[in-house]
DNA sequence: GATGTTCACTGGTCTGACCAGTAGACTTTT
DNA sequence: AAAAGTCTACTGGTCAGACCAGTGAACATC
């Protein structure tokens, strides 16, 4: 991402000179409670000094440091709350601001409904691969009682299919063992699921459709308990294709479509 | 993530009620003028009227309408420069924010190297097919002319082979067409570097090292001009496995080898 | 021991002020 | 008349001080 492409030097004039921009105080701020918290020294469910303490802390006015206490804030990394007299709270880390950004771009279409379902495909089979291979016998349970879950929502309508399908997902990215992939699954299909939620639901076939998917689903949980870790990949690509490939313009099936062959 | 699945209630006391929250002034206008975005009524590089002419039009006080501009710009929706005569500027949508949360994200600790390994190959080898089918002359162009780059630099030391290898890797997923894939890919990449770039750089037999690198992405760009996607996704695991596999305990390299076989 | 009350302090908001930066209008110079 | 410098009205950045409502813990009450 324009990342300063750190282009040579072209004339004899350039020195590498870049543009610059004021520091505000309050990004100062922002900076040390960010660096503070990444170095350990502040943990979640510690609290700040109160904002009177910090304006001494930090040699401001009021004002810059609740500017400051606001982006930490809108960034969930803190949490004020009028009246508490134990100060402003360091928040756990949460996915939420991923899925804001997420879904703010996928809105001003820099994202489009292919490129999410693109990156699902990518996740969810990479998350099957390492399932079929690291799964323990109690994740292996889990998937089961979801899969069984979403047996039985077969009937019960869209809305119960779609937690126990949730329910699946989520136990497989567990059993990846990687964090960073459950998480970025999540958020994709949640955005995804934002996007094109009320089509599906109100598709005219809409039991064909689960069943469909439900028949998927243990194909992959199959190859996920005989350890086959690229079968699980494979079925799982096929399923997300399967399902969602319909609500993609056809000019842009090929990039998912690429992910299928082998 | 974790969105209220919303529970139907259970006993004869619960109301379905919410925890509440007050809303602060700040807040509101943070979501008016979101709104007037995503309405389209704002549209980037159009500006914002001055902070005290938003004080009349909210009704509220400087303190305030600056709190929300500056959760705004925290968030790249907006930008006020100092002195400007014509007010915030609205921002047209950046991934700013995302590679931000992105890498939030990958900093948080128990996300392990093997972890971050694993993703990068995940994302490294997704952004190869895609390259392989969706590449343009151009985009073909500019990895040629960073692997030429890379042979050169094979010569110069690490720093060098890194800045080169650095734009190979932007080009294909640039040309992958997936602005997700490329964010992550390159958070990622960032991630991983900072944590063991040093070792990487001491090492004994680095030029030895690059050469085969070097070698491997040679690979990975004859699949790609070839047009054969699945070759050049295993090229890239395969490349990728080789560079780092050393770095990773014995124990944690199961994850990463469930990738490679197929 | 469980209740209700008090109180010191917190965050949310407002007012009004000063300074430095900016763009465009204006004046001067060529 | 075009280029250069100057002026100026306004902007955002920061500060100081004030008021109110909300909170929790210590306290007093039952």
């Amino acid at each position: 991402m324009a990342e300063t492409p750190t282009s040579p030097p072209t004339s004899s004039g350039d020195h590498g000179f870049e543009p610059v921009r004021s520091v505000r105080l309050y990004e100062r701020i922002v900076e040390q409670v960010e660096e503070a918290i990444g170095r350990g020294e502040l943990r979640p469910g510690q609290r700040l000094p109160s904002e009177r303490d910090l304006v001494v802390q930090f040699g401001t006015s009021r004002a810059t440091v609740r500017e400051a206490l606001r982006v930490l804030e809108s960034n969930g990394v803190v949490r004020s709350r009028a009246g508490d007299p134990n100060g402003p709270e360091i928040l756990p880390f949460t996915t939420g601001g991923l899925t804001k950004q997420m879904r703010r771009l996928a809105r001003a279409d820099g994202l489009s409904l292919s490129q999410l379902l693109v990156s699902r495909m990518m996740l969810d089979s990479t998350a099957n691969r390492l399932a079929a291979v690291l799964r323990t016998p109690a994740q292996l349970a889990e998937m089961d009682a979801a899969i069984e879950q979403m047996r039985a929502a077969v009937e019960g309508g869209y809305t119960s299919f779609s937690e126990a399908d949730f329910a699946f997902h989520e136990a497989i990215a567990r059993a990846s063992g990687n964090t960073l992939i459950q998480v970025c699954n999540g958020v994709v299909r949640d955005t995804v699921l934002s996007l094109i939620s009320d089509k599906i639901s109100h598709a005219r076939n809409a039991q064909a459709l689960m069943k469909r998917s439900l028949g998927h689903h243990e194909q992959v949980l199959a190859a996920i308990r005989a350890g086959d870790g690229p079968e699980a990949g494979r079925a799982s690509l096929h399923s997300l294709y399967d399902y969602y490939a319909t609500y993609v313009p056809k000019a842009e099936r090929a990039a998912l479509e690429a992910l299928l062959d082998d």
